[in-house]
DNA sequence: CTAGGGTTAG
């Protein structure tokens, strides 16, 4: 007799090559274990299925919801659950909620995990109320929601607008007696911290120490991006070393987005120990890690270093990309050496990059700075795409020279194309016209640029 | 089933 062990053997056997995305070999073992006479069972299939959805395709997926059936095993709540939650993964939410159409129509009763699918499928369709009604179906039942329920809630609240509704429904849960697990911290924070409640979001934070869990990686880089974004540097700094001297530790992203930030606002010395640490940590540089650190050691005119951590690159099999050529192009303008940079682009160009916009303008900024600015002009003008990058960094340096008709020119063509530019740099314009005696000229704009914005 | 994310220019 093929005993009930044979048929889980295969099931853990083909679990685990699914695993692996070995999906070829999992339906050998498969015709393997049929020729053998071991049948597979509901457990075969929802892992093939979950599989499939994974590695290959929702289609791929269902389609194994045929084969059970053809082998005579009907599908049950956890086949409907996989395919339900694939679709919603990947943002097919009218399949979602046909699927579970389906599965209610077959007879199949929905499980707590459905209905948490479900609710996550709603919060993605936007409809934070049907969300809304499905949570209050699983409280009314009895269904003893688990913290993947709260979850997914408070996570589609933020994620709706209803920062504050999710706060509400943290402390409300809190109250009774609920205890928030690493996941639901790192969502409400993270909620807080796209609403721009950063205080609130410091103060989670502070309760998740509390509470006794370890803020873990993404809960850093959740409150560092958030800090940088808004350009709260200090703020961002701050935590930083609040973290460090909790002793928490980074994961490589972490390092490059706190490093980056360091050299963007000139902290070198802080720059410099935290790669020193990031190293000690054992982080094994990535090519996004050695372009940050190319750009810091470029920063600092050390370009020895720089084109050490280059040879690295090359050493371990890595290409640089469009990154590291534009960081050393800046390198070179912030140094002064415009000619070599100009020749890095060219170099750049014979490698076959493409048009790289973000060079032109590093270069353009630094014939300025370099006093070129009637070279940085003709390369101006040479130029396929311009942004507002160009212009800003153009007439701002125009600015600096007195050469406010000039800059004024620049201004108008900005205007025709769209382009916007900086308030600082609007300013400049303005005023250095007024100042030098252009007093007309500057009403002209100033008005050009009114009617530009209010048809923006 | 639920959470985040890295690098360049004004």
């Amino acid at each position: 007799m093929v005993c009930w062990s044979s048929t889980k053997l295969m099931n853990i056997c083909i679990a685990a090559l699914c695993k692996g995305q070995r999906l070829e070999k999992a339906e050998a073992v498969l015709i393997d274990g049929i020729r053998l006479g071991v049948l597979p069972d509901v457990v075969t299939y929802n892992t093939l299925i979950g599989a499939y959805c994974r590695f290959v395709s929702i289609d791929a997926g269902y389609s194994i919801i045929h084969r059970m059936r053809e082998a005579g095993i009907n599908p049950d709540v956890i086949s409907f659950n996989s395919l339900i939650a694939c679709a919603t993964r990947k943002c097919l939410l009218s399949r979602s909620l046909d699927l579970f159409e389906e599965m209610v129509q077959i007879g199949i009763i929905p499980d707590a995990c459905s209905y948490n699918n479900l609710m996550h499928c709603f919060f993605k369709l936007g409809k934070p109320d049907e969300a809304n009604r499905v949570f209050q179906d699983i409280l009314n039942r009895n269904f003893s929601p688990c913290s993947a329920t709260f979850n997914i809630m408070i996570n589609g609240l933020c994620k709706n607008g209803y920062t504050n509704n999710a706060l509400m429904l943290f402390r409300n849960l809190q109250r009774h007696g609920f205890v928030p697990h690493i996941t639901t911290y790192n969502i409400l924070i993270n909620g807080l911290c796209k609403a721009r409640r950063l205080g609130t979001a410091r103060r989670i934070l502070k309760e998740l120490g509390e509470s006794g869990h370890r803020p873990n990686a993404i809960t850093y880089s959740t409150i560092l991006k958030c800090c940088f974004r808004s350009r709260q540097f200090e703020l961002g700094l701050e935590v930083l070393s609040e973290m460090r001297s909790e002793g928490y530790m980074f994961d490589g992203f972490g390092y490059c987005t706190a490093i980056a930030a360091m050299v963007k606002t000139g902290r070198m010395i802080e720059a410099n120990e935290c790669m020193n640490q990031m190293m000690k940590n054992g982080i094994i540089p990535d090519l996004v890690t050695y372009n940050t650190l190319i750009n810091l050691y470029c920063k600092e005119r050390k370009f020895d270093d720089a084109f050490k951590l280059l040879d690295e690159i090359e050493k371990r099999g890595m290409e640089c990309d469009k990154y590291t050529h534009t960081i050393i192009i800046d390198g070179l303008c912030k140094s002064g050496y415009v000619e070599e940079a100009q020749r890095h682009l060219d170099y750049m160009n014979s490698m076959g990059f493409g048009y790289n916009l973000v060079a032109f303008n590093c270069i353009i900024d630094g014939l300025c700075k370099a006093g070129y600015i009637d070279h940085a002009m003709k390369l101006f003008k040479s130029m396929e795409i311009k942004d507002s990058f160009t212009y800003t960094s153009l007439m701002h340096n125009l600015c600096k020279a007195r050469r406010f008709r000039c800059a004024s020119k620049l201004m108008l063509s900005c205007l025709k194309g769209g382009i916007d530019v900086l308030k600082s740099t609007r300013r400049a314009v303005l005023d250095g016209l007024r100042h030098s005696g252009f007093v007309s000229e500057a009403r002209k704009l100033q008005s050009k640029i009114r009617l530009a914005r209010l048809l923006r």
